[in-house]
DNA sequence: AAATATATGAACTGATCGGTTTATAAATTC
DNA sequence: GAATTTATAAACCGATCAGTTCATATATTT
């Protein structure tokens, strides 16, 4: 997975495989099929870790402004220093494969929907605590909570500005939220 | 450039070059040196355009929400339908080679540097027109701009939809604009 | 029209690509 | 401990990669 996540599809090899793998060309072959196989398992796990981190930050159970701010808090970070430069194999597969693999971009774009739908969710629920304006379509809002921790990712390439990050979610959420 | 654009840095082939350039193999070595000279050219021209662009929409003897209304409105156009599956290729490259290659990441990074410094500019103009809610940090607002932007284009990859992009821009005016 | 650049396509280079085969070594099973 | 399965490393495969060379053709210049 990592070696995907710091080089690409296209460019990640296969010795650039076996290396992070430690498994024999024959073995690798033997349990993933092909490398189309073996990224499309990456891809799936690192999807799956990031939807449970989801489920976690914004648990119903618990206050619903608290978990958006968690879980922006959480990109801030992911999108800071050295996190920040490495990036997100979400995002950078969403932008090399997604317009010409089928199965890659079911994966982005389900991706996307369920976290877009969950923000949704943990937004109606924080309107009705009435801790959101009330003037505000959910939908919107989690769209726009949506684009705006992906852009932080692509944005975080180049300058992983923690204090940058920061304020930017701060007014974001002080605009917003009650 | 439209090669690059549609399949990225290591997904683009000589042959896939020659023939988008219809050029031959020795005049575009004679012409560009090799395909990484050629790709610089390619993202500096893109980014060149989109400049441009950015300091029509942002022209400062136009009035500064007008100017962004504008923008976002590209932005709306540009991540719907066929044009949000093709992307860009600054986001696309960012991903890509910004952590591989110092000379892509100069090019992207002062990319969204200039972009973020001009809307910040029109957030101040705004602000000052009295037409940009008084107690947000025009610096913050530019940056959320840039980021919710650039996510769009991600996002728009495998859901190029208008309506949405659309709704959520009027949100977000809605509550930073007065 | 002759001489001189310039652009072209095709053959070619060495390296690397993803993927397969094979002979051997290491476990596991009986 | 013998037989059998499993994993390994390395040689090998054809294809394709980026990049070069070169002989030919096409302009351009004189």
């Amino acid at each position: 997975m990592g070696a995907f996540w710091a080089s690409g599809y296209h460019g990640t090899s296969l010795p650039d495989l076996l290396e992070a793998t430690k498994l024999s060309r024959g073995s690798l072959y033997a349990a993933f099929g092909d490398k189309h196989g073996l990224f499309l398992r990456a891809l799936d796990r690192y999807i799956d870790e990031a939807l449970t981190r989801l489920e976690t930050e914004l648990d119903p159970r618990n206050d619903a402004l608290t978990g958006l701010r968690t879980y922006l808090a959480g990109y801030v970070e992911r999108t800071s220093g050295a996190a920040g430069k490495r990036g997100c194999l979400v995002v950078a597969t969403a932008m090399e494969l997604a317009a010409h693999d089928a199965e890659v971009n079911q994966r982005v774009g389900r991706f996307f929907r369920v976290m877009e739908s969950r923000l949704a969710i943990a937004l109606s629920r924080a309107q009705a605590e009435g801790r959101l304006a009330v003037n505000v379509d959910p939908a919107s809002v989690a769209r726009l909570l949506l684009c705006t921790v992906e852009g932080m990712r692509v944005v975080g390439k180049t300058d992983p500005n923690r204090a940058a990050s920061h304020a930017m979610v701060k007014t974001l959420l002080d605009r917003f939220a009650t």
